[in-house]
DNA sequence: CAATATTTAATTGCACACAACTAAACATTG
DNA sequence: CAATGTTTAGTTGTGTGCAATTAAATATTG
């Protein structure tokens, strides 16, 4: 008849019985188990999902960049300098509307796929854990991330 | 038998296949959705963390809260200054290991769980979930947290 | 016990995140 | 079409995160 969850008040108030806490701790420990790939490329975690993107999609304005990864202008725009600054993408004007800025792939950019394709399956192993798992979990995430938008 | 996910090298390189964006994004947006009741007591998002540790132990050394929350002193040693200024919390050495700084929870800061109680039950509500769900998804990321630390 | 190694915080430098604001381009509306 | 409103990036300022280094205190070891 033992409950595990505690539901008073205080016990709310344990980080153990927080949802938020291992959120926040996972996402920042998978993104260290990214960094020795990603800085083998020389690419810290949120230009990797830039590129993710540019790699699908060739060309997106700033604001479709940060519609699909939820960041903004003040997040993207210095991030998208300094990848522009390596040659691996350009910012311009959309011609036909001033205000939009068109991020596109440039060659040493689409280079760095294929030494980043075998990413994904590495970090896989990394966390240990089954297809089933892997994507029962990104499914309950997904519709979290839906309800908190 | 069509089969929804896809497993060739370029489709693990797709954003919505990933794993990692879920965890990032809706981490931020559950950050995010502290935010009003964390502004109405001037608490930034870390700094709430350490509080749900200080709330439960009173005191802990610098060591012991970057154990717990996974920080280093890069991020703990600001952070903690800044909640000394505000009176909440007192940092002072331990007599009996010089090297260690010991963290104290002050009336003001003690006063602060008053106000926070009813904070994770209505963040509960934002997202939305049942309790089955909830902890479904805590036990998941918490078993993914350790295998990853 | 002296030399060396380890532990613990603090510091430095860089890259996000994000709120708040600005400025330019475009859209709407009377 | 002129005035007003909206959209889009960019800018500014603050607060994390974290790698790398430093410095002081303690522990270990020959």
């Amino acid at each position: 008849m033992e409950n595990t969850s505690q539901h008073s008040p205080e016990d709310l108030l344990k980080l153990e019985n927080q949802l938020c806490f291992p959120l926040y701790a996972v996402s920042r420990m998978l993104t260290k188990a990214y960094q020795p790939y990603l800085q083998a490329l020389d690419l810290t975690y949120p230009q990797y999902l830039v590129f993710l993107l540019l790699w699908e999609h060739e060309e997106l304005t700033v604001k479709e960049l940060g519609e699909k990864l939820l960041l903004d202008s003040g997040t993207l725009t210095p991030l998208l300098k300094r990848m522009e600054q390596k040659q691996w993408l350009s910012r311009r004007r959309d011609p036909r509307d001033e205000r939009s800025v068109i991020i596109g792939l440039l060659p040493a950019g689409r280079e760095l796929q294929k030494a980043a394709c075998h990413i994904p399956e590495q970090l896989l192993g990394h966390m240990g854990m089954s297809v089933t798992e892997f994507e029962q979990l990104r499914t309950q995430l997904n519709t979290l991330l839906t309800r908190l938008t």
